[in-house]
DNA sequence: GAGATGACGGGCT
DNA sequence: AAGCCCGCCATCT
């Protein structure tokens, strides 16, 4: 069914990622069912229309870094840092620290 | 149905 | 440390 696809389930779960944490393309594939299905997870990223509500900011590789083209990355890391994400002197997130391991925030 | 693409990940050089 | 290669998954031509 539709509402089953494959994107559809990485919508609803990044939906479900709240401001100021971050989760990794692996580790949505892995929550999917998919251990290695991190691709098709960039895959259904890159096809989000622009006016989606989805917050795919809030979607990283696995070393905490923007793997999008410079546009993409300066828009990212804007919006991240909007939501209070910190970015070391090289640009990268501290999984350990905004990391989302799916518990709800306190 | 086959080949190519891509916002990945892990391993090796 | 940085770069290159291979493997996985879903979609497109």
């Amino acid at each position: 069914m539709s509402r089953d696809s494959f994107f559809h389930q990485v919508y609803e779960l990044v939906r479900s990622v709240p401001p100021g944490k971050v989760v990794t393309y692996g580790q949505v594939a892995r929550w999917l069912g998919k251990a290695n299905g991190a691709r098709a997870v960039g895959w259904a990223m890159r096809a989000l229309p622009k006016g989606s509500d989805v917050p795919w900011q809030r979607v990283v590789n696995s070393r905490g870094e923007l793997s999008l083209t410079s546009q993409g990355k300066d828009l990212q890391r804007a919006l991240l840092e909007s939501e209070g994400i910190q970015f070391d002197d090289r640009g990268r997130i501290d999984l350990h620290e905004s990391g989302w391991d799916g518990e709800l925030p306190s």
